[in-house]
DNA sequence: AACCATATAGACCGGTTGATCTACTCGTCA
DNA sequence: TGACGAGTAGATCAACCGGTCTATATGGTT
């Protein structure tokens, strides 16, 4: 257990690769990070095996930390369902309002990993699926008819979002985008009201 | 006029770079566009300066095809804005189910160019602004009460469907993205009936 | 005190990057 | 014919890439 005494080479690596793939992308160079981290190179080839590992495990751990993250933004805004769901665009209008945010961390690594084996796919896709499946259980809970597919939509949404964050953040696409989530949840009030 | 004869140097790096750029992110290396173009070295830095005029040469072509693109599929459409509109998502659809589609050229390179100062991000900008007044264009002739705000929703779901047509094409986004922008549409007759 | 795993510093490797340069070839036009 | 501009081929450059290596220092356990 290393909580709470000095953070060791490997979460120092970890930190701040997290960092510099996030602002200068994947493409950014070991030396960089050993610097930033204050690492021995040596101790990133024990650790992750090379560049690779390492990036691997920054999604790993990104998606983990951005999945909780969910959790905890629909937690807090009480039982009802609906409230639930659009508490999550209300805290993407303030992660896109961040003023080093730089889009979506999963897309640009998917663009940037050019090679379609890399580690680094399967880990985005899993975290698409479970954010899929995190919106799919708030879309049954509300009785919508096709909760698969509106969480499709939402998920669309969101992408839309942090795709139009990062290019037009001026535009405040989270909040065009809540209007149009509203309704994908008002789909489901058209079927139960007859 | 070097219409009709064989393709110069120029040409020939400008759709060499144009497809590696896609396929291999803008971190290609000048090597490998020499070589898929064959051209000799010197020509590119005579035509080009560099890397970064290619890239950004690239980028202005691409967008200009594009925007082409957005007004034929209109244009092929008829005259009704809103049959234009729709036409553009049925477009997206089959854009996003090209074999080698790899999502948005421009998100890509903005994501990938790091430094905010290069010149390939004002000519996805203006980009960007062209379309939305395309778009805009045709929300006014449908009598559209907010054609700003509405041709930013439109825009944030082509944003969202080249996003998830990348890394989640099975969902079939440009149908779910479709049927919002139905919805988007018909604020216009919520307005016009009463 | 001795030991050992872990970390550090940094030299070193082959390969590649973007860019500059010289020398040569080719086609056109005066 | 001869000169010239455009293109080609390729050597060369410093910088950087990811990765391996040796040697050394540190800190905890027995």
């Amino acid at each position: 257990m290393s909580t709470r005494t000095a953070p060791g080479p490997r979460e120092r690596l970890l930190k701040a690769a997290k960092h510099l793939t996030y602002s200068h992308g994947m493409g950014i160079g070991v030396d960089a990070v050993l610097k930033e981290a204050n690492v021995a190179r040596r101790s990133l080839y024990e650790h992750f095996g090379g560049k690779d590992g390492l990036l691997a495990e920054v999604l790993r751990l990104s998606t983990a930390e951005d999945e909780a993250r969910y959790r905890r933004t629909m937690d807090a805004a009480g039982q009802d369902p609906r409230d639930r769901l659009l508490a999550v665009f209300d805290e993407l209008a303030r992660v896109i309002d961040t003023p080093d945010f730089r889009g979506c961390r999963y897309l640009a690594a998917d663009l940037a990993l050019t090679d379609p084996a890399h580690p680094g796919h399967a880990i985005t896709r899993d975290y698409r699926d479970h954010v899929h499946q995190l919106l799919e259980h708030e879309l049954v809970a509300l009785g919508h008819p096709q909760p698969g597919l509106a969480a499709g939509q939402l998920l669309l949404l969101i992408d839309g979002i942090l795709a139009a964050g990062a290019t037009r953040p001026e535009t405040h696409p989270a909040a065009a985008a809540r209007e149009l989530a509203e309704h994908i949840l008002d789909t489901q009030a058209r079927f139960t009201r007859r």
